[in-house]
RNA sequence: GGACGCUUAGCUCAGCGGUAGAGCACUCCCUUUACACGGGAGGGGUCACAGGUUCGAACCCUGUAGCGUCCA
């Protein structure tokens, strides 16, 4: 087969990607053998398509699992997507309103669902043909999704337990609360807008004390009704007295208390007293948590307007009230003054209307720790009706989870990422896990509320329900609210009953992350005890990004060793951040973020991968500055700054000015304007990379008449041969350390140097003088071999052209005894040589050449002598000249020169460029090729170089506390050196003596 | 407000105790039969700032400033 002049990565990709799908080869059969090695995708959410955030971390798993299967591991890579719950769901409601104008609540529950599978049938196509395209080698034949069948009976299953278990529970909760759609959102489904408003100071009367009052200010009044204290700072003088005391709130006529919080109040705002509302206020919700004593009431509905028992106030909305309250007040003689202020108000980003904090019933998982005297059911004031054997005792799951990591048992990668996970485990939170949404699994209890206590007790034993019901049910009574909640383990024949009785099952589903949660051991089968979950759990690396290490990777560990008994997954890699050119992250609201598979398309897919392999270094976020390739012209457009301030939609181009939609993760196609595929320039160093290894092979494709295979003996090899199989057995260690300790960064860096710098700039030039060499070609052949299996990892596309290439001109290749190459080199075995073929004295030898060369031409370039005719003659010892002799061919060669030669006899011509070194003192006659002057001048500055050096080591050679207290090899090394430098003025001075 | 990270050549980043490196960009030379997505050579940095530890600091410690991310 001929190489084509230049890698062409579409052709490869579509071929490669065909092959290794036909081929299979990314099954994983549990019974086959070889030491497993897993992963598990981080679930992409179906929202939208991949970014570039993905496509990294995705290339560098891929990157892992293709090194691993090459090392003969049994490797699944698990994929999959992640239904993502409320997100998803604002996309698709979003979606709804602007084509169909209508809310969910017009749609109704059961439609709206399936317009969101629709949705997600659509991205998940999307987003798993992306991965293809990057080469994501997953076992594609298990792909799954967080709410298909597998995983919603895994869900079902750690529901029911856990609630049997007693760690969930119904608790209250402060939720964002859109009161138009009558659902609470996301912190991140709000936006806050200054809005005009109002800064009212009133005072309350303290009790007890004649005309004494406690004033205060707050920017909303209506929520006075729901006072349940005021609060001041400790240390304010102005109120020790009154601390302890109580303040009467007049609409309600409850008499409140006056307490000290230091976290709340602050001396140098306002009066410095602050009143607490803490079921309308985050702030005092926390205050309240700190002093539970002070209570806690809810004073209004779900719309948004009073809670009944308000008097008066009622049944008013959120804006009258706000108006009646402040004229009671006002009628009271307790109002103070008002002042207009603008207000920094939360609102919902679906409704577009105010954000109200609400107190509302939810789910919890108690993460903190067991024990017999308080389980998480009576903090709850719940009664759960198991007792048994499997009440769970101390430590928590937060505790379990945290000692995984303490104890080594599980890894991250880099190590400080750890510290992110302890101290939020380390809190203990309890984890809220319902959520008001539609999009989801669904909440598998039944509830009823009864009159009191005594008709939960007689409905249950009275007339023996609850063994009507029997094993896969569970109760738990909600005692604040008379609330008896049943749990069944699966949909059968027991829901009908219970609806029924008269229950109702909850019309909340589950927080996306419950799922996700579950993934490493849901995605193996588990419940089942498949061969799968047994052979792949626990999975090895984990592969995500920091800011989900709470969210996510803790709630693996914790549900992992709750449900399977085991850690997840042994090494947690946290990726680097991709940012854009000015240091910000990538996001789809500021619209600066790229799509992969505009990179694969400009630059190819091994070329994005090397790129975010590259990039993918120990401590660093990376930035990516992008441009817009404009569609009519194909002029470059650097995204700016201003393009960032909102989704810019349009741009002009700065080359044809005609107008263009920049690149992005656009959900619609505009009808409108043509849009711009995303570039950058960091992606051009793996392009040139690829075509560099393409290149290469054709050139050793092109001398391999007659190859034949043989086993090499290192003894009989060349300076140059010993040399490159020396630099290929240390590349190929050097590359295995790296990728053990997820050095990504160090892995590109080090084949790049190697195949480039070392085996194409030097190797492949010297294999010129010795075209039809057969041990040359078998070397050609071996290291070119060696550099396809170490690149396959990241660059797999092109890696496995050549081999296929290499394959057919020598199909039995390698060292130090050559074998028959596998059938492609994705299964191929990963290279590993034996230490002896590694030679420092060689590799020194050949270093020491190319200084020689550099300088010859160093010299033609300086005087511009071309290609004009040149001989070397070189004054070194004979040990040198030793070493130097073999060389000769290549010296000549890549110097250019017409003769060449070494030893210590050597004589120094007249009138001759130098390059002198401690090993060596080069010179080429020049006598009427150059000017005596320029080159004197290059001489004196040369000596004054070196003595610049040499005044720097004797300042340390001559200073006592140096040679005391330095290691001796360091102070060895500067005397060394210093006599070197020494030398080297002595002989440049001599040369510039001879010059004229 | 807390935690973590970053600040090194024009740009993007390595280096993490022994007096600075790469890729791109730049300058000069080269259409040499692998590659112009190329070859050869060169210029360019008081390693954010201020203290400290050390014989010696880009690298360790403390503080300051700016930037970023996550959590409140």
């Amino acid at each position: 087969m001929e190489l084509a002049k230049a890698y062409e990565p579409k052709d490869a990709q579509q071929k490669w990607l065909a092959f290794w799908d036909a081929k299979g080869y990314f099954h994983a059969d549990p019974a086959k053998g070889g030491e497993a090695y897993t992963i598990v995708i981080p679930p992409p959410n179906v929202t939208g398509a991949l970014h570039m955030g993905h496509a990294l971390n995705n290339t560098l798993q891929d990157v892992l699992i293709r090194w691993r299967r090459m090392q003969g591991r049994n490797t699944l890579w698990m994929p999959g997507t992640d239904h993502a719950g409320i997100a998803t769901q604002a996309v698709v409601e979003r979606l709804v309103m602007q084509t169909e104008k209508k809310t969910r609540h017009d749609l109704g529950r059961e439609a709206m669902v399936q317009k969101i599978w629709d949705w997600k049938d659509k991205y998940e196509a999307r987003i798993l043909g992306q991965l293809k395209q990057i080469g994501a080698s997953c076992d594609w034949q298990r792909t799954r999704f967080t709410l298909d069948d597998t995983c919603a009976r895994a869900v079902r299953e750690t529901f029911f337990r856990m609630f049997r278990d007693g760690y969930i529970y119904r608790g209250k909760r402060l939720v964002n609360w859109d009161t138009q759609l009558q659902t609470s959102v996301a912190d991140d489904e709000t936006y806050t807008e200054t809005t005009k408003g109002g800064f009212w100071t009133f005072k309350y009367p303290v009790i007890g004390e004649h005309d004494i009052h406690i004033q205060f200010s707050t920017t909303r009044p209506e929520t006075m009704l729901g006072d349940t204290a005021l609060c001041v700072h400790p240390d304010d003088e102005r109120y020790k007295t009154l601390v302890g005391q109580y303040a009467l709130q007049p609409h309600t006529g409850r008499q409140i208390p006056i307490i000290a919080d230091g976290q709340l109040a602050d001396p140098e705002l306002g009066t410095g007293c602050v009143k607490v509302t803490p079921a309308h206020d985050p702030n005092d919700y926390a205050c309240w948590q700190r002093h539970p004593e002070i209570g806690i009431i809810n004073m209004m509905n779900p719309d948004g307007t009073i809670a009944p028992g308000f008097g008066e106030y009622s049944g008013l909305d959120r804006a009258k009230a706000r108006e009646a309250v402040v004229a009671k007040m006002e009628e009271l003689g307790l109002f103070v003054d008002k002042q207009d202020r603008d207000i920094p108000l939360p609102y919902s980003d679906r409704s577009k209307t105010p954000i109200e904090p609400f107190l509302s019933d939810q789910w919890f998982v108690k993460m903190g720790d067991m024990d017999s005297a308080s389980g998480p059911r009576e903090r709850a004031g719940v009664d759960g009706n198991n007792q048994g054997a499997n009440a769970p005792r101390s430590p928590g799951l937060a505790q379990i989870a945290m000692d995984a990591v303490t104890s080594g048992k599980v890894k991250f990668f880099p190590e400080r990422y750890a510290k992110t996970y302890l101290d939020w485990l380390a809190e203990k939170r309890d984890w809220c896990i319902s959520r008001q949404l539609w999009w989801g699994h669904r909440i598998p209890v039944w509830s009823k509320t009864f009159t009191d206590a005594a008709a939960i007790s007689d409905f249950l034993n009275t007339s023996g329900k609850k063994f009507i019901l029997g094993e896969g049910a569970e109760f738990q009574t909600q005692t604040d609210t008379n609330t008896l909640h049943v749990c069944l383990l699966a949909d059968d024949d027991r829901k009908a009953t219970l609806e029924g009785w008269g229950f109702t099952q909850s019309e909340d589903v589950l927080d996306t992350w419950f799922s996700s949660a579950l993934w490493p051991h849901s995605t193996l089968g588990w419940p089942e005890q498949t061969p799968e979950l047994k052979r792949y759990y626990p999975t090895s690396t984990l592969v995500t990004s920091r800011d989900i290490i709470t969210l996510w990777v803790a709630r693996m560990v914790l549900t992992g060793l709750y449900n399977v008994g085991d850690i997840p997954f042994h090494h947690v890699y946290i990726t680097p951040k991709i940012m854009d050119g000015f240091g910000e992250g990538m996001s789809k609201s500021k619209g600066n973020g790229a799509d992969p598979l505009d990179i694969i398309d400009l630059y190819g897919a091994d070329a994005m991968r090397y790129g975010v392999v590259s990039l993918a270094t120990e401590t660093q976020d990376a930035r990516m500055p992008i441009s817009n390739i404009c569609p009519h012209c194909g002029v470059a457009n650097p995204q700016k700054k201003e393009h960032q301030s909102g989704r810019t939609k349009k741009m002009n181009c700065s080359g044809c000015k005609k107008a263009f939609r920049p690149s992005g993760p656009w959900l619609d196609e505009d009808p409108e304007l043509p849009t711009a595929k995303a570039a950058s320039d960091r992606f051009e160093p793996g392009r040139n990379f690829a075509n560099k290894l393409w290149n290469a092979t054709r050139f050793i494709l092109m001398n391999l008449n007659g190859y034949t295979p043989a086993a090499i003996d290192p003894k009989a090899f060349t300076t140059e041969d010993r040399w490159i199989v020396s630099r290929l057995a240390t590349t190929a260690k050097a590359v295995t350390a790296a990728l053990e300790v997820y050095k990504f960064a160090d892995v590109s860096k080090l084949i790049y140097e190697f195949a480039w710098s070392e085996f194409c700039d030097w190797y492949i030039e010297m294999s010129k003088a010795r075209r039809s060499d057969p041990a040359c070609q078998r070397v050609l052949v071996g290291v070119l071999d060696g550099i396809l299996r170490l690149v396959h990892p990241v660059m797999p596309f092109v890696a496995e052209s050549l081999w296929e290439a290499l394959g057919e001109v020598a199909p039995e290749r390698g060292f130090p005894t050559p074998k028959k190459a596998e059938e492609a080199v994705c299964i191929a075995a990963w290279p590993t040589y034996p230490d002896e073929l590694i030679d420092t004295s060689t590799e020194s030898a050949i270093a020491r050449m190319q200084e020689m060369i550099r300088g010859v031409r160093e010299l033609r370039n300086r005087y511009s002598l071309d290609k004009a005719p040149l001989t070397l003659a070189v004054k070194c010892s004979d040990a040198v000249a030793k070493q130097l002799t073999p060389l000769a061919p290549f010296i000549t060669q890549l110097g250019m020169l017409t003769a060449f030669e070494c030893g210590p006899t050597v004589t120094k011509p007249k009138q001759a460029g130098s390059i002198v070194t401690g090993d060596f003192e080069a010179y080429i006659p020049l006598a009427g090729l150059i000017d005596p002057a320029a080159e004197a001048k290059r001489i004196e500055k040369q000596i004054a170089d070196i003595r610049k050096q040499l005044d720097g080591m004797a300042k340390k050679l001559g200073d006592e506390k140096y040679v005391k207290n330095a290691p001796p090899e360091v102070v060895a090394e500067t005397r060394e050196k210093v006599a070197e430098l020494e030398k080297q003025v002595e002989v440049l001075t001599g040369n510039l003596a001879d010059l004229t």
